[in-house]
DNA sequence: CGCAATCTTGACGATAGTCAAAGGACGTGG
DNA sequence: CCACGTCCTTTGACTATCGTCAAGATTGCG
């Protein structure tokens, strides 16, 4: 079941039998990709859209200078481009992180259930508010917190929507990231994302070692990164 | 006609007479606000969504100590809240930043129109996913630019967005915001935007006095806010 | 084993925040 | 019509956070 992931433990997770049916259907076919290597390239028009089934993806905006900025993550479940489906073309690149497998689903599958399936379309209309509330918080992050509470915000974060999908245990977990990667996400750069990474350690709150997060003190750390999933519209009681 | 402003100018401004109709047929009424009124609380149940007719409205957060992000401004026909349609609920508040007026849609009239105007859905999912093109542009504005950037940013696209709905004669348009206001938006502090409308001032690229902005060189302006509309998905020759 | 990428640390500098004070702009009410 | 208060703007002096540059340590991979 390529779709089982999909909306997982968000509030809206109604989908029927019938639904995830169609869904399924929808999709071609199961694509790999290499770690780093692009999924799809800004400004190029776009004929299908991908359910990430395994691995991790990133949303890229270079700056003149050639800075990235990471401007959203994607982790199993996520569906990838669904924003390319109205869109017909990206305004920035989506990236590999790790390698990856995705389930694509051509446009054209889409349109049809556009008009079979309304109730469908809708979850799934919900699923690209969901990266839009995620973009928000973001904003917040960048604009209002520190360097400390960015990147504390961006483990707390990153623990709950992995843990929806069975990927953390809710205190520790696995992010193939670099602390550059980390920079990226946080507009910091890596020299200072390695500061912060000691301060954090040393205030046993959180260890990041090799790829390997260790939340230490998921209520100092929320509180450090003025962490609330509310924004991340899960069904109650799932944390 | 209350809608004439809706997706005005964008790549896809595809919306058929008939279509056009069904949507103004789902107002249910038009409702004033004042200056910095509430229009929608956040983690409140919803159910109506907003077409904003006349004014200028945006999205808070708030930190733990008080200080306010705006992640999102809205102008003339802008869809406010249609996020909320799927959503069922908001992660922020929406608060009027001049006396608006709202063409207030029921959720239960969009409801009706996902059954029988698919491609109208369509579009009002099209401009949802404008608002997450534009927070996309703010996370990158805010984690990869300068204070001088940043503000030049803010600016560019202030202008780009007034114009298509005949606010901004491409150079000079009114701005209903606060230096205050525009730190909120540019994650600075008041103090430090007021340094940057210097700097901006000086460098012959820009004026802002009494909510009024004048572009001296909007090549200049743009290069200094790293600023490319390709994010806005305009349509063709609107520039 | 050796190279390349990543991590770590220190010294220094620049950008933006903080604190404070004073000067406009504007509206209200006497 | 002026006085007053409030909000907004402007500026200076000082501080703190974060970036830059550089070098060395560690890790992982071929």
């Amino acid at each position: 079941m390529l779709t089982k992931n999909f909306l997982r433990c968000r509030r809206r997770n109604e989908l029927s039998g019938e639904e995830k049916q169609a869904l399924e259907d929808a999709v071609s076919q199961l694509r790999p990709y290499g770690a780093r290597s692009v999924i799809a390239r800004e400004n190029v028009a776009l004929h299908e859209s991908n359910l990430l089934v395994e691995g991790m993806v990133g949303r890229y905006m270079t700056a003149r200078n050639g800075e990235q900025q990471l401007v959203a993550v994607h982790v199993v479940g996520d569906f990838l481009d669904l924003h390319g489906f109205p869109l017909k073309q990206l305004d920035h690149n989506v990236v590999a992180i790790t390698p990856v497998k995705l389930a694509m689903v051509p446009h054209g599958n889409l349109l049809k259930l556009t008009s079979t399936h309304p109730h469908l379309m809708r979850l799934l209309w919900f699923s690209t508010l969901l990266d839009a509330a995620i973009h928000r918080e973001w904003i917040f992050k960048l604009g209002r917190l520190d360097a400390i509470g960015r990147v504390a915000h961006f483990f707390c974060e990153m623990n709950v929507r992995l843990k929806i999908v069975g990927l953390s245990d809710g205190l520790s977990f696995d992010l193939p990231m670099t602390q550059s990667d980390l920079a990226d996400a946080c507009g910091l750069t890596s020299v200072h994302v390695n500061r912060v990474l000691r301060q954090l350690r040393e205030g046993k709150l959180l260890t990041f070692t090799k790829s390997h997060a260790v939340i230490l003190d998921l209520a100092g750390l929320s509180r450090t990164g003025e962490f609330d999933p509310t924004y991340l519209y899960l069904d109650k009681g799932t944390l």
